[in-house]
DNA sequence: TTGAAAGCGCTAACAA
DNA sequence: TTGTTAGCGCTTTCAA
């Protein structure tokens, strides 16, 4: 290791025999610094190996070019691939992340992660945790008191905020319209958890496109996971036994399908001809399941790209002009995918 | 949005009737302040909703609190269950987090990287990406230059660097020697990427394990995938060929595994009689392939816990006492998950 | 084209 | 127990 005495603009104005703001002209490119000077003190800063530091930069310009992600359940599939997205965007666009994640979905005391996260100076906010009861509650409370832009992804439209969701409603109907063209009668549903949004979304979309066809979805036509392959299959023997005329079955997430094709195999049922399935999510693995599972592709790394993009358009204005943007609520489509386990013999 | 003028130091200072250094010293919890004005101080505080700007503070004090992450590859599950380590443990020390995802597992231009993390003074570096290639070469040329303790994920053990891994080789040997234990006699291997340490790691386990039980390894004997459900699926087809006496197989990861157990159905292959298989990862889904799936569990999140703790030693160590810390090789142990797919019937 | 002075918001060292 | 003075490393006036 060198020595510890790090390198800052001054040594490297003193050993360029210059100012300090030259030196910081060179740094930001400015015009105003003859060709000569530019060439030296680039090389001096080269042969330093001089990196300038952002947090006193931060502190001077009053900007940080860092982003703040709230996240969570990183350990699970979806909300890594939304973060992936984010910082691959970021990173294209210039931005740093700050990243947070919280310890539980529900997590509801979010007043320090805002405080902690203002105190940072960061530029933005994204906010990549999921929806979940009343997790959103403290936005009326403290939105006011928080003069970053914010941006939240998945969650139901509010006029006071930016939001980027995929649509949900709309690929639990195109799932289970899917179901019915097949010409199965008798669809049944395995929800996720529905203190989560994205999983009441789900299940709104499956009732609608049921009503539309003229079936009525009723309480013992569904049943309720919690997103686990091991809730999957719970829920599916459930459903095996109150709703015994099941012809097709739209499952909340993949991993529950996933249980749901292996329950079903122990059972002697065959599918898609005894029952059609179709899952959620769009996973790489379940083009491999057992028979490869039809599912509704939800493109989450869209999502994350999505939402720096639009938060960099908060910023960027917030900063240049002082005409406030209109909170907007954009949505991604979902994609069908149909493999074996839907699949028209 | 309240107005933007933000509430410094000087502030609270003024409405309180002290100054600044009053101020700092109840944020800090110093002793030297009488409970008196302490008390005033800090309800003017909780009035204003002042947050200390931590950009001042760092670079006041040299010291920021944060760490930066540079890991790879977040939309597959296991560099996001070890990212989700970091960031539970970091929370818990007291670390904020400065992410960076490599464009590319095998990214090899980290002088810009390394720069950037400088510039934003983090306190340490996790260098979570996968050792693959050569992209560990510019340990040898930059890490002299880098004052910031760092800590390396899943990597060769060398003599100048701290390191954490999971036993890919005794994880790999335990695979092979519980196949081996089944009365298995030709046990085949698919690997992952070779140009990956772990791929390498785990074939090396494999074939001290058959040769310790006095079989030959040989090249029909395995075959090389790149970790994905589809090239396990043409590893597979292609060991099936070279080596049909095949009774045993031992897979470096679960999602290849999904497709051999597949393939295998296809093919009329009884699991585990015909063919007794094990994977390697222990992602949760394992325990619901058809059949389910034995594997070597790798504990991803204690990888991530395990190496902020190391780092905060490290860290805190540097800035406390002046004496070296030596570079540490922590190792995880693997655990052997059996289930359907090897179970003796 | 360059430099001097002031300031970003905080803390450390010293005085009172 | 409190306040004063400097300074962290940079950028932004403004003047030369």
């Amino acid at each position: 290791m060198t020595d510890k005495n790090k390198i800052t603009i001054y040594d490297v104005a003193k050993k360029a025999g210059v100012s300090r703001q030259t030196v910081s002209r060179v740094l930001n490119n400015r015009q105003d610094v003859s060709a000569e000077t530019r060439k030296r003190v680039q090389e001096i800063i080269e042969g330093l190996s001089y990196h300038p530091s952002a947090i006193a930069r931060s502190l001077s310009r009053q900007k940080s070019y860092i982003f703040g992600v709230v996240t969570a359940g990183l350990k699970y599939i979806g909300p890594s691939r939304t973060l992936s997205g984010i910082t691959s965007k970021a990173e294209e666009m210039g931005y740093g992340l700050l990243l947070k994640e919280l310890a539980s979905f529900s997590a509801n005391n979010v007043h320090p992660l805002l405080g902690w996260l203002q105190s940072h100076q960061v530029d933005g906010i994204i906010w990549a945790a999921p929806e979940i009861e009343d997790n959103r509650n403290w936005l009326g409370d403290l939105l006011p008191e928080i003069d970053i832009p914010i941006i939240f992804l998945t969650m139901e439209k509010r006029e006071d905020v930016s939001i980027v969701s995929i649509d949900n409603y709309l690929g639990a109907r195109m799932a289970t319209e899917h179901l019915i063209s097949l010409g199965k009668k008798n669809i049944g549903h395995i929800t996720g958890p529905l203190d989560w949004w994205e999983a009441r979304q789900r299940k709104l979309g499956w009732e609608a496109a049921l009503s539309d066809a003229g079936y009525k979805p009723s309480t013992h036509m569904w049943a309720e996971g919690n997103w686990s392959s091991r809730s999957g299959k719970i829920a599916f023997i459930e459903l095996l036994e109150k709703f015994p005329g099941m012809d097709g079955l739209f499952v909340g997430n993949d991993q529950m399908a996933l249980s749901v094709l292996r329950t079903a195999f122990e059972q002697g049922k065959k599918i898609p001809d005894d029952l059609a399935v179709i899952g959620f999510d769009g996973i790489p693995e379940s083009e491999f399941y057992c028979p490869s599972l039809s599912t509704v592709n939800q493109n989450q790394n869209a999502l994350g790209c999505i939402a720096v993009e639009e938060l960099v358009r908060l910023v960027e204005n917030k900063f240049m002009a002082d005409d406030v943007i209109e909170p907007k609520y954009i949505t991604i489509l979902p994609e069908l995918i149909i493999r074996q386990s839907s699949q028209t013999p």
